[in-house]
DNA sequence: GTGCGATGTATCGGTCCGATACATCGCGGC
DNA sequence: GCCGCGATGTATCGGACCGATACATCGCAC
């Protein structure tokens, strides 16, 4: 239902408007750790589907003049994107529901990218959805190696510690984030670096909102 | 054009018949550090594509005498496959061929737990193709952390954090099984447990061959 | 005797990927 | 001067896989 794309593609438009070459690249840094890169074949499809849902809407392109000097660089059939406020709010809400299928790796990882945009309350619920959904995934995984054990190759069985061993980690992991969350601290490292590039969009930033300021 | 599922259900098969249940459940403790479970949309279609190709076959239920005792235990509709000697070859093909594709998640992780099954020069050539995937994505990663890392926010700065993290123990990993793959012994722990359970066929093991046998 | 969880088969709609096609732009090499 | 080549840019098609759903049977506990 909740479609990991277009709720990925509503956050980043939400920063500034974008055309489709430009948004995969900024979708593939946002999300490198999650996905390896966003397919056109997924891209364009969900943007159509976005602005049939009246989501977002087709920016004329040469923003402000129009019979500007019109060989200067490249300015040809690009089409550029902006989110409405039918689009800001549908993002807000699917926020709001975060529900069980939030927890799963990708769900989970696009809506992460996005705890930013989200209050602390529904990050607090993420996390421990994920955390929970880890643990189950690390029994079964525990259970595979201890009762099923002999029934499976070497081979399969590194996989399993592998796989295991992945889980553990991501749970402290989600231990520490928690933790950190519940003492109203921003993530780990409590503040990299400036918060510089473009920042057009002027929506406040959501209550119990931690996030990187122009000092 | 490998399609993951079918790869697993051939190599499944080639331990012994199974019905769709059966193979669901297998499928999941062998895949259960790659996928969370395989879903019957998947699998019901994949059994009919691989049956439409000559690689499966429906065996009859009820073993040898057709006339015992029907009401035993249960013993209703259920449908019996069987991998047929196309099929083997198939498996054996598919294999081989272990082209780029087999080095992203998915891929990887079914070929690996097969491996078994996979003589010694494919398993190298897999293990360093996907090692050298893990190393782009890691080298991706750092440069978003490096370059970009002013216009993120702290929380997707974590988030590549922790993939990165995960990347880098991914590369140790598959170097420590290279390294054990060239000096011609099995993954890490040489040999756990006796292989019991069924095992009534009767392929030869491929060339290379390292796998639990009955002592 | 009745409900309930495990076993068991199956379909449908939808998301997303990989391959492919095609067109333009600026640059360096020859 | 021009030619290819890699980056930029939009777009479609077929296919793999998932999640929800439906439905039927079996054995067991209460």
């Amino acid at each position: 239902m909740a479609a990991v794309l277009e709720f990925a593609i509503l956050g980043l438009l939400q920063e500034s408007p974008m055309h489709g070459y430009e948004l995969r690249k900024e979708l593939t840094a946002k999300l490198g750790a999650i996905r390896a890169a966003i397919s056109y074949g997924s891209l364009y499809p969900t943007l159509r589907r976005l602005q049939a849902g009246g989501w977002i809407t087709e920016a004329a392109e040469t923003p402000a003049t129009a019979e500007e000097v019109p060989a200067l660089t490249s300015r040809r059939g690009r089409v550029v994107y902006k989110i409405t406020a039918e689009g800001k709010e549908r993002f807000a809400q699917l926020i709001a529901q975060a529900g069980p299928e939030t927890y799963d790796d990708t769900g989970f990882g696009v809506h992460f990218a996005f705890f930013a945009r989200t209050d602390q309350a529904t990050r607090l619920r993420i996390l421990e959805g994920r955390r929970r959904k880890i643990e189950e995934r690390r029994e079964g995984l525990r259970d595979v190696l201890g009762r099923a054990a002999e029934r499976l190759d070497a081979y399969t069985l590194e996989l399993q510690r592998h796989g295991l061993d992945a889980c553990e980690r991501e749970v402290r992991w989600l231990e520490e984030l928690i933790a950190n969350e519940r003492s109203g601290r921003a993530p780990t490292v409590p503040n990299i670096g400036t918060a510089g590039g473009r920042r057009e969009d002027n929506s406040p930033p959501p209550p119990g909102e931690t996030r990187n300021e122009r000092p």
